[in-house]
Parts: C-alpha cells; sequence; structure tokens
DNA sequence: CATGAATGAGAATTCATTCAT
DNA sequence: TATGAATGAATTCTCATTCAT
C-alpha cells in the first residue's frame, strides 16, 4: 500500500528515524534505570517532550519499542566485534587482552548497557524471539573468540595444543562472570579483570604447559 | 489445598505458617515462569486455591511476598554452605568440586532457582534492600570459599603462595558466569564444568606452577 | 478453584448477581440509546454509580458484558413465548391474535427491546456466536408458530390444506418487517398491525379457499 | 489506484471527484463488513493507497464520508425505481413482481448493500439528519407503489375496491421483512419471495375476493 | 482466617483530526 | 492535492489494595 517512488535509500524519513532513534535511546536509559518491570512507554513519550500518542505512531507498540532497544543493543555489541577495528594490525595477544578491557570499559562508561543486557538476556529464557537473538549473538562472540585463538596460534603467540572450544567457552564464561558479578568497588574491579585476563594468558600463551590432574 | 481446623499456639499458628510457605512456594515457581515483569499476585491466589484478598492477610503487600521469596531462596542458597555438610570430614579439594557440582544439579535439577536468582539479581541493582541481601549473601560465599582455600593450604592440597582474594573472586566469576550462560545443551554445559574445575585446580593445587608472564 | 460448598443453588452470591443484572439493564438501555456503535462501559458504571473497575470485576470484558444484554434479550424474547401462557385454555387463533398484538405492545412499551434486537441482528452477520444464538431464537419461534397452525388446523380452525412451512415463513417475514419498519405514527401502525393480522387470518382460515393466479 | 494528472476544471476537479467516489466505494464496502461499529477511516485510506491526512483534505470527517455513502446508497436506490425503467412500456402488474424480483436479485448480488443499507437504517432511529433521508426514501417508494397500484387499477388488473394505504404498507412490510430475514439458504428465500409475491397478487388482483371475517 | 465486592490509579492502545511543508 | 508527523482525548483493561461481613 506504502509507495515508494524509487527514490529514497530507506522507507522511512529521516526526521521519523531521527525521533526512532532518540525514543529507543530513551527507552534504554529507562530500561536501565527501572527494568523491564518498571518501565513505561509514557515516560518515555514524557522524556522526550512527545505525546503518549506520538509515541504510538512511531512504535506501533510497547513491544515494538522493545525490539527497537534490542536492535540497538545488538547491533552496538556487534560494531565492537568489527574485524582490525580501525586501529590497523594487531597481533591476537593484544586482541584477547582488548576483549579485557571492552568490558572494563562498558561497566565503567557504560554500566547501563550491561544493565540492559541482563534484563533482556533473563528475558530471552521466556521469550523465543529473544532467545533466537541472543543465541545468534553468543554465537558471533563464540566465532570471534575461536578466531582470535586460531590466528594467535598461527602467529605462534598461543600454545599449540590449546583445544579452542572449551577455551573459547571459558573465556566466554570469565567475561560473562565479571558482568553479572554484583557491583564491586572500582578497584577490586579491576583488580579481577586484571587477575583474570593474567590467568587467561597463562593458560593459552605458547610456553606454558599446564599439568592436568 | 485442604485446611485442617488444627490450633495453633503461638503469634502464628502453624496452619497460617504453611500457607505462608505454601504461597512462597507458588510465588517462586511463578516468578520463575513469568519474570517478576509479568508476576501478578491474583495468579499465586489462583493456584492456591484461595481468594486474592485472602492472600492479603498473609502477606500485606506484593513486596512483602517477593521479600518471602527472597528469604526462602537465600535459606536454601545458605543450608547448602553449611560446614561438613552433615557427611562428616571432608577435603578442602573435594568440597571445592563439590561447589562446582553443586552449580551442575542446581542447573540441571533446580534451574528455576537459578532464574529467580538472576530475577532477584537485577532487581538487587534498583533495591538497596536487596542489594544488603545480595551482599551479605556474595560475602558469605565468599568467606565460605576463602575459608576452604586456606584449609586446603593448611592441609597441605593448595599451593602455599595462592593469592586468596583473586582466587576465591575468580572462582565466584566462573560460577557466575556458567550460572548466566545462556542455555547450553546439557552435555556441552557438563563438559564446560569440568574443564572449568580442572582449570581451577590446575591453577591452586600445590606442585603446580604457574609462570606469570 | 473456586470450591463450591455444596450449599448454594449456584456459583455466584446473590449481592453479585443483583449488580449483574443491574448492570446488563443500563447496558441494554445504554446500547437501545447510542447503539453498540456509541455504547461505552464507562457508561454503564457511571450510571450504576460504580468504579469503571468493579464493572470489570462483574464482566471481565466489554463483550462479556454484551453477551450478557444478549442472554437478557434472549430469555425475554423466549419466555412469552411459553406454552399456555398462564391463561388458560386458548384457541390456536387467540394465540396467533397474541403474536401480532405481542409485537404491538413491544413496540409501544418497550421499544428499546427491538432497537437492541436490530442492532445484535446486524452484529449477528458478522459474529458467528451471536448469528448461532439467532438462528436457534428464530428456529424456536418458527417451531413455535408451525405447532401452533398444526393446532389450529387440529382444531378445524384453519384450513386443511395450507402449506404450513411458507406460511410460517410468511407470518415471520411479516411481523418481522413491522418492528423494522422506520417508526410510523401510532396510529398509522395499529392500523397496519391489524391489517397484516387480518390478511393473515383470511389466508389460513377455513372456509377461505385462495385461487392462485 | 494510480492517479493521472489530468487538469481539473470547474469548482472540483474531475480526479478529485474520482477520488472521491472511490473513497466512497471502499468506505461502502468496509461499513458492510465491519459495521459502523468497526468502521475506520483509516481502513478506508489503506485500501485506497493514501495518506489518511489526505482523506481529511476529500473528507473534512468521518461523518462527512459516512454522508456520502448514504448519499451513494440512496442514489442507487432511487434509479432503480425510475419509472418505466428504460425498457418502455410495462403493465403494473410486471412492474409489482419486479419490486419482488429487485430484492431477491439484491439480496443474491449485492448483499452489502442491504447490509448498509440496515446499518443506517438503525443509525436514523438516533440521527435526525438521517430519519428525514430514510423517511423520504421511504415517502418515495410508498409514493412509488400507491401509484403502481393505482395504474393497475385503472389498467383494470387491480381488484377495485383495494384499499390502497393498507396494501401499499403490506408489501414494504413483506419486502422489509425479508430484508432482514437472518440469512436463510438460497433456494428458500427463493422460495419464501415467490409465495410472498403470489400471495400478494391473490391479495390484489381483480377477480379476487377475499371474505374479511 | 477467609471472602467477595469494590476501588482507583494507571497502563497500553486507538483514532479522528490538525497542521506545516 | 498530498504527505507524514503530531495531537489529545477517550477507551478498554489491569492489578494491588481495602474493607465490611
Amino acid at each position: 500500500m506504502k509507495r515508494d517512488l524509487g527514490v529514497g535509500i530507506g522507507t522511512q524519513s529521516p526526521i521519523a528515524k531521527d525521533r526512532k532513534r532518540e525514543l529507543v535511546k530513551i527507552a534504554y536509559r529507562l530500561i536501565a534505570e527501572k527494568g523491564l518491570e518498571g518501565f513505561r512507554i509514557r515516560q518515555v513519550a514524557a522524556e522526550a517532550g512527545i505525546d503518549n500518542g506520538t509515541l504510538h505512531y512511531h512504535f506501533p507498540s510497547k513491544e515494538a519499542l522493545i525490539q527497537g532497544v534490542v536492535d540497538y543493543l545488538v547491533r552496538d555489541l556487534e560494531t565492537n566485534r568489527a574485524p582490525g577495528n580501525k586501529n590497523g594490525r594487531q597481533t591476537a595477544l593484544s586482541e584477547l587482552r582488548r576483549e579485557f578491557e571492552d568490558i572494563r570499559l562498558r561497566l565503567h562508561d557504560t554500566p547501563e548497557q550491561l544493565v540492559v543486557l541482563s534484563e533482556l538476556a533473563i528475558r530471552s529464557w521466556r521469550d523465543p524471539i529473544l532467545a533466537k537473538i541472543f543465541r545468534k549473538l553468543d554465537d558471533g562472540w563464540y566465532a570471534h573468540l575461536v578466531n582470535l585463538l586460531e590466528r594467535g596460534i598461527r602467529q605462534g603467540l598461543f600454545r599449540e595444543d590449546l583445544s579452542l572450544q572449551p577455551c573459547v567457552r571459558a573465556i566466554m564464561v570469565a567475561l560473562r562472570g565479571i558482568v553479572y558479578q554484583s557491583r564491586l568497588p572500582r578497584r577490586e574491579l579491576d583488580l579481577l579483570l586484571s587477575q583474570l585476563a593474567a590467568q587467561t594468558e597463562c593458560w593459552i600463551l605458547a610456553g606454558n604447559s599446564v599439568r592436568r590432574k
């Protein structure tokens, strides 16, 4: 029914797109503040200075708005995993360290992101669509880390006999455990992260042979 | 479901106590099923076969009922940490293994417990009272693990130069990371757990010296 | 879940039943006044002097309330067709006359009933559940008239060669046509009704033979 | 659907007129489908492939659009009553038969027309403007039938002692009753119509004398 | 202890309408 | 003419809570 005049790049005017982005950002913040329990679209509209009904013009339902938040979050999480990351050639080791550093930065700078992530992660246990999205996200992270380790091995940095799958899973578990850690003082948190990073490196770096019991 | 007409003694009759426990259990299950977002006291009342007004006799408010669930959960988590655990003397190592095994069993047998735990953990970021409870819980766990490692060192099982604090934090992070792992197939999960356990042991067992980079 | 103590006749307390009946009556009147288009449950609540939410306690949804109105209407229409009608032995002819008189009275005394009937009849074109109810109602009326004519024939009052089916249909059509007649002045309406009644009798009474062209 | 760029002359360009007609047709169909209750102008706009704001350019309000539908319907009903109906001289009898046949065709071919008619007829009980229109429509029909019967009498086809007013009213009642009949199977409907037509003719044809009781 | 009826604030959503471009 | 964005009042419905019995 909507006629596309073949000119526009997308189907939405830039004005509407900006509005939508703005609303998503507010929703994002409010979910972080109040949780999905306690998240009210009226408040989103109020903070955007628009009418309650106008919000429904852009997002037909509350769920649609939440989905917008999901998309926003996913996009953000994925961009950070972009190859090379615009800072030229990196060793696998420095990239691995960046993984830990990345979590640290997020915890410092955008803790609300991780709060929203947690909220949605829990929701994904009940919401199949969200579950699928999170699975994909996880798989992407997994593949990224496997690739990273493989490169490290090829570069001669990491142990040749490293079994990739369990190692990657362990790294993911560690980082996830950090995220869901109940708030620690910053000092302790940084210390913990560096320890975990060190421990991980100690596990995978070439030259270390770990004796299994 | 049927109430017997026994006469209560004390400030709260045993009947009322049973009713409360029953309601808490139902609430517990419903929070696991629907999340705090989606948790409705009317449904608790309905499933208990009582009137919604009657529920308010036992728990004056929704928050009070949730608090009941929190207490129930905390009690359950703490009892499992009871020293010796009624099965006599154990080595620190076997106790450490039990920590991992415990998580495994919970994930298999009572995953809803961990769901509720997650729900409440997120809530604790916003709810100071809950935050305090969780901090206490965490501190208890922390103290328990520190004690465990100290015993292990005293028993000559664990490395003498083990720095307790980071090590305990790392174990907690690992176990927490497991819990918040998005559902994995059982096989993979078990494998992951055993790998993490092995890795941990390899870190702390006497006779292993880990070279730091 | 609701426990029935085996004592009550129904499952509802008389208070609730009265309230429901009261609400249905108000809804009935308002549908007659404003049509289904324009019918608002808030107004029902307001006119009953109760809160908007209280209405939802008795009728979980707008549709449930409308269904209540349907039941009320159907019951009313059916009771008037009760056999014998408490005024002793009647000839089939007098009963037939009563059919016309009944419509006349309804048009005079409770025109809103016919308005609501019309509203719902139109709705039944789109609503299968309502359609079923109306079909049943129609079938009941049809059976009643067939029975009436048969008795008349047995009593020797009506023509023996009367073909029942088309005759009954014709009577129904006439009465229905009257109901849906756009408002006529009372005099004209009464005249029309008596003419139709006379015409009908002339058709079916014994001793009249109608020549078909 | 595609609008051509022709230039309009007069107060309203033919393009705009076409657009209006198109919108009315869609509105007409949607009222038949969903009823006035359930009729939404946004849906009209959507089905016309235009914006909801644009619709307001053509019809300043919802009521205006409905009025457009009324006009459309009235015009259609009236054209069918045009004298002679372009097929030359007809006897009054054949014209009378055509009245019944007309209803039959409408019920078969354009039942939605009768649905809309019903919707609006009910509305006319509450809407004075609509009431006036329907009264005029009815009066037109009435006059038409009176004229028809008079011609029949003059032609010697119909009984001389026919009292026009009640007879015409009866015919109208019958036809209206047919329209509001809850859907019957086609066979039964056709049978019913022919029986009613026969019965009517039997009443009014010269040579039949009906004995009043 | 228990109930059913009532409450009322507030939730999401709908929809005709307006207006600048 | 046409559009898209915005409006705001109104609507149904939800739900924790209260209270007389």
